[in-house]
DNA sequence: CATGAATGAGCATTCATTCAT
DNA sequence: CATGAATGAATGCTCATTCAT
């Protein structure tokens, strides 16, 4: 019954997901959400407060489970230019399973007014301390150049996978995102190994 | 005469960059633009086709004045690592010379239907080029390593300048953005800098 | 409940009829609809596709009401004179008891482009039919004359029925319609009769 | 010059008959009338008070026109029999001579809210006068029955004819008008003749 | 007389959210 | 807990009409 209840939730999630991705945040309706998720429509509201952070919890619980596998991934490796390998090569990996979330992470926050403005991405700040991390941590040691401050860097990976993911997914998903994310390794680790 | 209709046309432009920027694209009213311009709201309708077009002229407008502003100012340039400080320093300036129309840029364009389904951002192709060509040309020469495909970098360098800027306007402008795309600016030459 | 419901949708075709008699199909607003049938304005739309199909609803039912009247009070009738003056007298009887609703029928279905155009009027040839079936049965009986198609004399009778009653309508029911439609039934009547 | 002036007029009032018809009096737009005439929107402002009155002068005009050549058909004529038949036979004709007049007359008129509450149709009397004037003086000369009042008859007469016409109209003219006339005009003939 | 750019009133419709059952 | 009928706020767009040129 708990068990059931989280469910239900679940599939209220999964289902805005793929209705946002499909329609966009402004055009999805909360009718067909419910419909596609096998509930009514003021059920949804049992378990969200509104449109808005029903957008809000997919980013929060999905960037949450994304953060857990990421630090997993990475803590165990020790060299720093490989833990920033490995956390761009997750990254592409991450949009190819997922295409519909990744829509909604790139396209749809953005067109929530709550998102954008009143609310404080703590999440995603948690996401890109991650990298950050890597890079404090690789100056530290001697790895990584001193000239770039960690919060520039985090942006511009981070930038820079984000806007290569959107365009893959925009594109139709025809080419080889993995390899695009590899060359973005390579060119990151030359622009900060110490030589 | 002439003159008097053109500037009616930028009136309105420049209205409706103001109140997207504000307001959002979806919240922003006609009314309040065709306010802010100075003319009746059925006005608006005789320069553009509707909403949606009011924010692609925009787009396709501010971004041609864009792109010729930056080719004339790499154009002189000779070497090509110049070329590509001088574009990322470009970037930046023109930020922060024009935060509502980079706001409009980064965030509101992604609201609308039209702009991200239908209409071809032939525009942002151009733009993007600039960059492609840098790479192409400096790669051709030996300045540049080859290794990286010039369609994934000038994504990565769009990409890094693009979120930096965005979070630079969402924090409130609170720090120094020049210096950020400056580290930004080293970064991408020591990774790909023909050693 | 389910009673409540019928009454409702009821309640919404009849402030209908009176606000489109009232104020003509194109001058009525749905809120003024609403106000008059005691709901909110959307709920109409939970019982109409929208403005155009209200009209056409009201259309289809009254008419279908009307049909079961007339053709319960002429089948047990035996001569198809009678029957012809009948129609008449039930003619002229509907339009005292509902002027409102002739008013929609005679004035403001024509302004509607779906009823016009796109919409098969059905019940209006099956109530027609009703006229031509007598005028078959009378001829085939030898009670009237055969010089007149049926599809022509059910026109004619209408037209003229009809003509009558509208200027009846705008000329503010001054004078006794029923008696107008009784010299109407003996015009026809001589003209079809079998001498 | 006088004549220049005229003629723009007439080639306005065409266009409107033109355009009411194709698109009906509501969904007709004063810029495509004006576009049809070959003159400014503003220009038709100076010929005619408004939309509505455009459609009244329509009428006026078109119907001095029809009323003039139906009594130079009818004077000359004796027999009030064949008069009422000659009548008749005329609706048809000019029905058929011009099919857009007759649309705009039988359903454009109508959503004139000026025309159907406010305005006076004098002319429309007066035609109908044609008819009764028959029908009195036939009954007057013993020609005719005197059972049914002039004003009942010329009313029905007109409605069967309006009728029978709009029919033809909606039904694409297939049928052959004149033929249906002319069964109208045996039944109103039987109707009413002394025998 | 003629033009046509500018005006601005006017309204159907959608859909997130609520709440009685 | 769940339902889904009912609510009602909110706004882009059209087009008849005007009037400065």
């Amino acid at each position: 019954m708990g068990k059931s209840k989280e469910e239900k939730r679940n599939r209220i999630l999964q289902a805005a997901i793929s209705v946002f991705a499909k329609k966009g945040f402004f055009h999805a309706k909360i009718s067909e959400i419910a419909n596609e998720a096998g509930v009514a429509d003021g059920t949804i509201y049992l378990y969200f407060q509104n449109k808005d952070h029903l957008l809000i919890s997919i980013f929060e619980e999905k960037m949450e489970e994304i953060i857990t596998r990421v630090r997993r991934a990475i803590t165990p490796i020790e060299s720093n230019a490989e833990k920033l390998q490995k956390f761009i090569e997750m990254h592409a990996s991450l949009v190819i399973e997922n295409p519909s979330l990744s829509h909604v992470f790139q396209v749809e926050l953005r067109q929530s007014g709550t998102f954008m403005k009143q609310y404080k991405p703590v999440k995603f700040q948690e996401f890109l301390e991650i990298l950050a991390d890597i890079v404090r941590d690789g100056q530290k040691s001697g790895e990584f150049k001193t000239g770039i401050a960690p919060g520039v860097l985090k942006r511009a990976v981070f930038g820079a996978l984000d806007e290569t993911a959107l365009n893959w997914i925009l594109k139709g998903r025809k080419y080889d995102l993995a390899e695009s994310a590899n060359q973005l390794a390579q060119l990151f680790l030359s622009g900060i190994l110490e030589s």
